[in-house]
DNA sequence: ATCAATACCAAGCGCTTGCTTGGCAAGCAT
DNA sequence: ATGCTTGCCAAGCAAGCGCTTGGTATTGAT
């Protein structure tokens, strides 16, 4: 089970969302318990680990979660917000700072890509996996922050249709986009013999965004 | 909850399948126990769904189930490989069918995406989703359905790679256009505004899947 | 020195889980 | 008429589940 190496920029943002409290300290026992269940829910599904399972990974006792969460629900709540609020910071920040749309393109699937294979913490794939096992309230939560991220993917096809680098409606090809982002969690390794750059390049061809 | 209508012809492939004895007859408590798993696993997951839940659905006790299943893995593991082999014969026909390649991979595209949106069972999209809630076991049997259907797949893009129609590699292109197709189970539904016809059409736009 | 907050343990409650056992009834071939 | 197979019920077991309660040790502020 390979870590990925957050960088240092990486670690100011994160440190930046820490002090804003939209993230928990990972350093805390709070975020140790995010942090070892995200990868229990990863592994296992949310209904198949145990609230035992995620304390015997963090080394306290299963009735000792719930002097930090009200249920075990919750966790997979504050596990998704915190993925989503953390690529979402990113992305922005991607987007802000590059001018056309190709480069804008290609840095939100490779925001997407890096989120998905545990860049800066594993949850960001329970966002689709385990979303079921919300509840109604949990959903309408979490899809809030969703609709900002996908309103930010959709507003730069949005533009690539507009200036002819694709012919597909944006709505459709962000559908299209978004499985196949999510499909490489289960294929796609990082230091495998396929890099995440090139990855990203070939997704860039095969999603047919070059001018018209 | 709108239920796909089995065309004439798909009834006879099911019956020849039934009379090889790959697929349980829909009709017999077994199959109609097959029918309501793969509904409420689909629904809530395998780890969410219980025996209860399964029983209750076809009006018998919990008990009863194992009487035709030695275990609960084992009715999942019996969902997904009718459901692939459902939709491997619907290719095989499609594909010894047709001459070109552009024509197999809609054909392609068409079947996997009946497949998922329930033309014959709505087992299909629970190969992915609760690949992991089988045993090692059970996963390297039905491992073995899925290489043959893949293996398809791989031919016809291969054939497609050779002949111009696209500059992606087959096996990074298919894990792109099976990521999209599955991602469609979570937002088109037949009988909405985009037909399947077109969301085909679609796909092999998007795709890139034109002579170059 | 005192107080309050934080992080956890120890024990266990009430319920649900997958699954077992033993038996009953209907259908069917002999 | 008999015996066998099929499909199910009735009852319940052992284990595991999420979660609660009451208490303790440690820490930093007052």
């Amino acid at each position: 089970m390979s870590q990925a190496q957050p960088s240092q920029t990486q670690q100011a943002e994160l440190a930046q969302l820490v002090s804003q409290g939209l993230v928990t300290d990972p350093a805390s026992p709070k975020g140790r318990l995010l942090a070892a269940s995200a990868q229990l829910f990863k592994q296992k599904g949310f209904a198949g680990t145990t609230v035992r399972d995620i304390a015997a990974e963090v080394g306290i006792l299963s009735g000792s979660i719930f002097h930090h969460f009200p249920n075990k629900e919750s966790i997979l709540k504050a596990v998704m917000a915190e993925a989503i609020l953390t690529c979402l910071a990113r992305m922005e920040s991607a987007v802000a700072k590059l001018e056309t749309t190709p480069a804008r393109f290609r840095a939100l699937v490779r925001c997407e890509l890096e989120a998905i294979h545990g860049i800066s913490g594993v949850g960001f794939t329970l966002l689709t996996s385990e979303w079921r096992c919300l509840s109604a309230d949990s959903q309408a939560e979490i899809l809030k922050l969703r609709q900002r991220y996908e309103g930010l993917h959709r507003e730069v096809l949005a533009d690539a249709k507009a200036q002819g680098w694709t012919q597909v409606e944006p709505f459709l090809l962000r559908h299209f986009m978004r499985g196949a982002l999510a499909e490489t969690s289960n294929w796609f390794h990082l230091n495998g013999d396929l890099s995440l750059e090139d990855l990203v390049d070939q997704i860039c061809l095969a999603a047919g965004m070059r001018p018209s």
